[in-house]
DNA sequence: GCCGTTTTCGGCCCGACTGTTTTCAGTCG
């Protein structure tokens, strides 16, 4: 049983006891758990097996349940508690508007168990016979299942980081507006978003209102108060905006950026220190004075701590980090030296390898790699041996035409079903790099897979494995993996992990690097590019490799091209 | 259900918007 589905299953229990009316904090305490799981980088197993179940919010109680699951995958209290209310609730309750309030009274009143029973109910005007619910409210209802109806997944960091910018770009216009900046989950740089979250400073808040609430891409108006509305943009994305005075920005960019488990932590510290923080600022408790609020170093300070990047919040250790002055020196997009998977037209991608190299060039980097697929990859056009000879014979007359650029050899080689190489050592040894990867049976067996990457990594000249998981977020799940057996086989041959920037995969992801940083592996940035413009995905790769508290010194593409393949050739 | 330089019991972050209300509950972030 992996982390994942345990934490939703905390997740459906809260649910439930919500729905049941239990006692709030209770509920909060499964929800708070599961977060944390959810962040764990080690797996439950292991830490169940090894007696290291010491996680934050996790006490006597859920320690117990957790060891349940693990070693028997069920949960009894799970499987009773499921029997008390019928499946269909937990569905209703993801409606936007409806909560377990509304879910428990069109139960009780009306037996409505399912969304498709809600919604014959909401048409035949049946809802307005209960207490408290009127034609608004059934109305709403209805444009919230035709939402969760269109709703597919959470939506792509790059698609909301475009989103956000049309918006940031429309109310920059504005006269009225002095800062306007993307907040949330984005701002976090989550490699998938539930809404965007903007900021704007304005002393005119009702006119910055009015022109978000009518900006071209906005289909739908969800609330428009005085200084906070949400809308529904093109693609059915939601966006939240917050209008505050500019007295107040940083503390408004600290409550709406998040996460909330983060600013819980915050708060409580504010707390104890007799200060109280919401979104306009920090004040003393007693009088109500402002102390701070302008910045968010400033919010920060009030609490005794030093400035935390957005990337880390999420209450996984940055706060007593932050306490301890241990922050990491997090890693920049201007620290990358290269770009260490790329494709060419020599197998699927667009453009020549000069071409390619010109817009490396044009990013700032000093060398790149050049990694197009290996022969087994038919779909991709992946090069014979001797097409590979070829390629290597035009790349190093292209390194002689350069100054201060450099192109290195590679191949993206198969690895085989049964963990073999799709070319043979004689080959491998002409490149000044080699990246593997799976790319078929991504349906095999824990070990099987595991065992093929591992494999792989035994072979003396595979340098890096890209995009480790296969995963295709919203597309394709993860295959599965023993990652502690990935990472140790990494450690004992000198293989890297790729984090692969490609906004579908972003793979490894967050997580993973972070455990993968904590075991002391290399790790590697590829935008695998087919296409100039995909240059650009780096800037998602250094996203999650901040997530994964990574710095400049954990990273081969903040080494000169030198210290790279010196680093690689000690394998 | 968790947790502890105020504590092993009694707290648990804080505020905006909506729709229904005559002052607030429910929902959301």
């Amino acid at each position: 049983m992996m982390n994942k589905e345990i934490a939703d299953i905390f997740r459906q229990i809260a649910d439930i006891l919500e729905i049941k009316d239990e006692n709030f904090f209770r509920v909060r305490a499964y929800r708070k758990a599961a977060q944390n799981i959810e962040n764990l980088t080690e797996d439950l197993i292991v830490l169940v097996n090894e007696k290291r179940l010491d996680v934050p919010g996790v006490g006597v109680d859920l320690a117990g349940k957790i060891e349940e699951l693990v070693t028997t995958g069920a949960l009894k209290f799970f499987e009773e508690l499921k029997k008390t209310i019928p499946p269909g609730l937990l569905e209703i309750m993801t409606i936007p508007g409806i909560g377990p309030k509304t879910t428990k009274l069109l139960f009780d009143k009306l037996k409505i168990d399912s969304v498709s029973k809600l919604e014959i109910a909401a048409r035949e005007d049946k809802l307005s016979s209960l207490p408290g619910l009127k034609e608004k409210t059934q109305e709403n209802i209805l444009q919230g299942i035709e939402l969760i109806k269109q709703r597919q997944g959470r939506i792509l960091l790059s698609t909301a980081l475009s989103v956000a910018q049309k918006i940031l770009d429309a109310l920059k216009k504005l006269k009225v507006v002095e800062e306007a900046v993307v907040a949330g989950s984005v701002r976090r740089r989550k490699e998938t978003i539930h809404d965007i979250d903007i900021l704007v400073t304005s002393t005119k808040p009702q006119t910055v209102t009015d022109v978000f609430t009518s900006l071209p891409i906005v289909k739908k108006i969800l609330a428009k108060g005085d200084t906070k509305s949400s809308v529904i943009v093109e693609g059915d994305i939601q966006v939240d905006l917050r209008v505050v005075g500019p007295e107040s920005f940083g503390a408004a960019l600290n409550y709406l950026t998040g996460s909330k488990a983060h600013n819980i932590r915050i708060r409580e510290l504010a707390k104890k220190k007799g200060l109280k923080i919401n979104e306009y600022g920090v004040f003393r408790e007693k009088t109500n004075r402002i102390v701070a609020g302008k910045t968010e170093h400033e919010v920060y300070k009030t609490v005794g701590l030093c400035y935390i990047e957005p990337e880390l919040r999420e209450d996984t250790g940055e706060i007593e980090a932050a306490a301890d002055n241990a922050l990491p020196q997090l890693v920049v997009l201007t620290d990358i030296k290269s770009d260490l998977h790329i494709h060419s037209r020599w197998s699927d991608g667009t453009l020549s390898i000069a071409d390619m190299a010109k817009a490396a060039k044009a990013q700032g980097y000093k060398y790149m790699v050049v990694s197009d697929h290996s022969q087994s990859l038919k779909v991709a056009g992946g090069l014979t041996p001797k097409r590979l000879k070829e390629q290597i014979d035009e790349i190093k007359r292209l390194n002689r035409s350069f100054k201060d650029f450099r192109i290195l050899c590679s191949a993206e080689v198969d690895i085989k079903s049964d963990g073999s190489l799709d070319f043979d050592d004689d080959i491998l040894k002409e490149l000044d790099v080699v990246l593997a990867a799976v790319h078929s049976g991504f349906k095999q067996a824990k070990e099987q897979l595991t065992g093929r990457i591992t494999r792989a990594m035994q072979n003396k000249y595979v340098n890096i494995i890209v995009h480790p998981f296969g995963r295709l977020i919203n597309e394709r799940p993860a295959y599965e993996l023993d990652f502690e057996k990935i990472l140790q086989a990494a450690c004992d041959t000198n293989t890297a992990l790729e984090i692969n920037c490609y906004p579908k995969r972003l793979d490894l992801d967050d997580i993973h690097v972070k455990r993968a940083k904590e075991k002391g592996a290399m790790l590697s940035l590829g935008t695998d590019s087919h296409a100039q413009e995909q240059l650009d995905f780096m800037e998602l790769g250094v996203a999650v490799a901040r997530r994964g508290w990574l710095e400049k010194k954990n990273l081969l593409n903040c080494l000169s091209s030198d210290e790279f393949l010196d680093k690689i050739r000690k394998k």
